[in-house]
DNA sequence: CGGCGATAGTCAACCGGGTTGACCAAATGG
DNA sequence: CCATTTGGTCAACCCGGTTGACTATCGCCG
């Protein structure tokens, strides 16, 4: 007799399959160096348009974990800091181009995945499973989305 | 113009809300010394059936990390070790008193937040979205549910 | 203007939850 | 029976987060 299968069980468990997939598959891509904690930043990089207070408000951290998160990814050369032209102490963080190959692959293989979904519970279903996710998410929060803490 | 929202971080965001949303909700009600990690090891010692070494492979992690977790809501008096009976080396984890209770108040919790998630998105969708969710992690993984790491 | 409170970021110390490695005691099976 | 495997613990360390103290810049109000 297993315990009840709560959906909040089901939820990580679906979560962390996805991640470690998409991290074991970057892994055989030759990205060694690439911790799931850095997807939230790279994300947000991506757009070219957040500091790091930004980013900590975003993940539902401190600044200093978040000074430290970026710190980490700068080192492995996926992102860069560059002064903000209306404010002399922010820095807005950015991918080199490095970092733009890497986000190159992650949607690549996140494409992949998202189809194997599809081929398991049908695009219809996904498509459904993602938009009800999305409402009841929103729905708890007001509207918003809310923090994603990077945990993991 | 945001990040693309991808599939898995609505999981996330899903799982974490729930997740926060419980341990808000105990804290409510006077348990203010249960962690979010908890939970994996509580429902399993409610079954009454594994050790130490069988709840390190449930979770995917070391026995070590295992004992820790254990020793930790052990101090907290929630579950207690027996001795087995089949193996004197072996510690089966159970409930105590204490821990029961606190066990009641989480399934009545529980029950109250997948009503509001009912109420959000409706009932039968709830049920699609569980079914399909389990479905494709199941799928996944060639018909077994993984492990789900405590991390949160 | 000037000065003062709020804000962006960093540094340092600490903590929780995980890991690896060494170890003991009980079980298993030639 | 003895050798090997297995259940559990202890110790040292690591990673990612926190809080607290600090500096530099901003922006407003007199």
């Amino acid at each position: 007799m297993a315990p009840p299968l709560f959906l909040a069980r089901l939820l990580g468990m679906a979560f962390g399959t996805l991640v470690d997939d998409l991290h074991d598959r970057l892994r055989a891509r030759g990205y060694t160096d690439v911790r799931p904690s850095f997807g939230f930043v790279l994300l947000e990089a991506a757009q070219g348009r957040s500091t790091i207070t930004d980013l900590a408000a975003l993940m539902g951290g401190t600044k200093q974990a978040a000074s430290k998160l970026v710190g980490t990814i700068r080192a492995r050369g996926y992102v860069a800091l560059t002064p903000s032209p209306d404010d002399a102490r922010a820095k807005v963080v950015t991918l080199t181009a490095r970092g733009r190959t890497l986000m190159a692959a992650v949607e690549s293989i996140y494409t992949e995945l998202e189809g194997e979904w599809a081929a398991r519970i049908g695009a219809t279903r996904l498509a459904t499973l993602r938009k009800d996710l999305e409402r009841a998410v929103r729905g708890r929060h007001g509207g918003a989305l809310p923090a994603l803490r990077p945990t993991r």
